[in-house]
DNA sequence: TAATAAGTTTGTAATGAATACATTATAAAA
DNA sequence: TTTTATAATGTATTCATTACAAACTTATTA
């Protein structure tokens, strides 16, 4: 299926800048934020607004598309890998790891329904630990 | 033990505000954000400033005494609790629920060491279910 | 005690992520 | 075409956070 359609089986019109910004999450799985997407995509789409690419993340997080990450920081990052997938932010270089996670059992109390789940962990990375 | 001797075992000169502060998140387990503890108490400390109380949720977390949350927010919460619980924000109220959790079993790639373990919820509590 | 140094607190100004909003552009429908 | 809806853009604003310097307090030394 052409990321495209995986937008429209979503409700979401697949414009151009759309597509190019939800491809280029699925190409970096590098947890960009909103300045990197526009910094990459700028060159190639003169015109692109920051705005727009707020509009967009925002869209397609919402429609479940992508998604959010905070961790530890003011700057929100993405990740179009929507799998259940723990995150490590490493203190040293400052990048944020995938790492897989038993999904821990679910103790919510009674009537608690959890929409999301993340799991966040900090600390020092392989290479930094050197 | 009293709170100030808590935080000179960790180090740091129990200041009349620096108590103040940490008296407030240990007896107020809401998870305030700055401008919160701010506001709480003001009235009693009318020349308190707001960096003031950055730098001490600052000092008090690089400590480990309390803990910084963030959840899909741009706003921290701090946490006098610093044991190892599951955070649940509800859409609809915004209160940030604690839970128990499993911890999830390391995973972590060979050569990761964690510093701080996070686990965020998101969804809706009991009572806006209803 | 006074003088000095070290540590705390404060307020203002600056930074920068995120949003509001109005305008322009593009695409779809009549 | 004309009209309508949807997308994209840019500017201005908001607001959490930080930088920084000045004022204040506490501890230390002479």
């Amino acid at each position: 299926m052409t990321s495209a359609e995986m937008l429209m089986e979503k409700g979401i019109r697949p414009s151009l800048t759309r597509v190019m910004i939800y491809e280029y999450l699925l190409s970096h799985r590098t947890h960009p934020t909103v300045d990197e997407i526009y910094k990459e995509l700028s060159p190639k789409a003169p015109t692109l607004s920051k705005t727009t690419v707020y509009n967009t993340v925002k869209l397609l997080s919402q429609a479940g598309v992508i998604k959010m990450l905070t961790i530890e920081e003011q700057q929100a990052r993405f990740d179009a890998c929507t799998d259940h997938h723990g995150h490590f932010l490493c203190n040293g270089c400052k990048k944020v790891y995938d790492f897989d996670v038993d999904v821990p059992c679910d103790t919510l109390p009674q009537g608690f329904t959890a929409l999301t789940k993340e799991i966040f962990y900090t600390g020092t990375c392989k290479k930094c630990s050197k």
